[in-house]
DNA sequence: GATGAATGAGACTTCATTCAT
DNA sequence: AATGAATGAAGTCTCATTCAT
């Protein structure tokens, strides 16, 4: 799966064949084919690790102790930060979310989102930032003030054509923390 | 033009065969490459053209004689409007950034930005926008701040994750506003 | 014909498209084909025209008062420097040759050589030399030491592996000679 | 690659599609990817194997104890069997050489040529002829003499203009060499 | 369980030829 | 008579997937 990642985040998911992917992870073609059932699987697999990984990073570093404006801005530096370093991450995300892949995806998460996942640490901030001060912004605004700007600046950071300092995550996260609060 | 773009925005790139988009355009696949050298010419030109339709209609919608903060607020709301009600373009230029030919595009684009484009309605705004209130504020943050939100956002209204109905774009603009006003 | 010529001969018939053809002579596709059935039938009439050329040119050139060897000898040096300053109609006859083009006229020829084409040059030459020198060798063979060298030593000086100066030119004339001399 | 030998003679390169050769050689047409790059290492591939047991077969059949003339009369006489024999062989090679593949390779072998190669048969033949007899003709001039009309001989073999017995061989093997001995 | 050779559907692209203007 | 836009058959090549070893 890490052969994969690469692969898929330097040449696009069409650019990538089994056969490389092999070659890469030192395996043959068939071990392949016994643990994804075809590429679409493969493909999902990956976005699903990807994703645990982002989360698991985010619930061991916030400090749900800290009041809401400097929590909230902990997080959005966390997150530039470590989409800033985990390019391959980054890139794969980027293609799988505006890919039919992707799409599939996120209805299914909507669609079971009710299940309210209370060991969701994103989920569990969003809910506690909201409760606090945010109570007249719908959760979809939130959610674009919080995440948008922090994958825009990335990907602009990634094409070169900004450096993302201290100063300028900081200069972000509380730009966003203006854009929220009440 | 219109076909191939209705069937990227659709089945993305890599699924939109030319033989299926001759058909739709109701021409000969022969004829397709009398008028684009091949496929990847053929997808920068829609992007091309997609870019072009944009900045005409902001062109034709900014009202620059209002103050900065209406001004801003209004560019923001034009700009969720045009997305969301252009579904096909949204998508495709999603798909078209996410891929090494938007990868390409943008960085020759950046490499040309400082020839300074007076025509361009965008980069007008922001210019003016950006010395009346934003002084310590550098671009790409700003830019981060009022793009990234209206992309998020209005990918979670194709997702059918939010209704854009006016109350939301107004908060979302104003939350922009908030972001970047000094 | 003449731009057919020169394309044939750089690239090769079929990477010679009819539309190339048209650009290079200043004319329309549709243009060709009004004065050449297809591509095969363009192909055979450049094949026709630089055929007689050469006969043109072999005719007007050769001393028939001269005596036998004297006269090989010239025909033979004449045959050389018209093939290496005649290089595009050497290069289309070699792959003409090699063709199936070539296949049917070489047969076609060759049952109607019984006809016995008296304003043949080259025919009368053969005929004559032949006659007055070499009794004892079948037509075939005269034929083949007279122009398989020929043929063989262009093709090296085209390649650039011999540089054809007079030296070079008389001594394989007179070798020649010496091949086919009683 | 027999398969391909066999089409490629045929119906020339152009007119041998690969799939085609795929059904003739009992395979799919992406094994033949597999073995080969593209379709010109195919065809490259081809002409190395002919070259290759061309070389073998003079080989084997050359004694290099006879004198010169004798030794010098045998080369040609097998030269022309082997080529009258190995029709496709031979008709692959007229076409090779007269395309941009076989001026590749002509061209790379001649600048290689330096290296003195002494397991080649028809170097050292050439080599112990030459000084033996030829001090004063140039390489060239003797490789057309001998080569030239070769070919030529059984290209109209081939045409069907002329039958090789062994009468008519030996004929032309003298002719050779009353062409090129001193 | 691992392997990778074989497969062939299907994608891209070219170009000879036609025919309405 | 001249034109060249339109056409689609046909060719090259890739690559996801299978299956015998």
């Amino acid at each position: 799966m890490n052969a994969a990642l690469g692969q898929f985040a330097e040449n696009g998911f069409h650019s990538s064949p089994i056969s490389q992917l092999a070659v890469l992870a030192g395996v043959g073609v068939g071990t392949i084919y016994r643990y994804f059932k075809d590429k679409d699987d493969l493909i999902h697999a990956v976005f699903e690790k990807i994703d645990e990984n982002l989360k698991e990073e985010l619930a061991e570093s916030l400090d749900t102790s800290l009041p809401d404006r400097s929590q909230y801005i902990q997080f959005i530096s966390i997150l530039i930060r470590y989409m800033n370093t985990h390019t391959k991450e980054f890139i794969f995300m980027e293609q799988y979310y505006s890919s039919p892949y992707g799409i599939e995806t996120k209805h299914a998460r909507f669609l079971s989102s009710d299940s309210g996942d209370q060991s969701d640490p994103i989920a569990n901030l969003f809910a506690g930032t909201k409760k606090a001060v945010l109570k007249n912004l719908p959760l979809p605004i939130f959610l674009a003030m919080t995440f948008g700007p922090v994958i825009f600046l990335v990907r602009d950071s990634l094409s070169g054509l900004v450096t993302l300092d201290d100063a300028v995550i900081r200069q972000t996260a509380e730009a966003c923390w203006n854009a929220i609060k009440a």
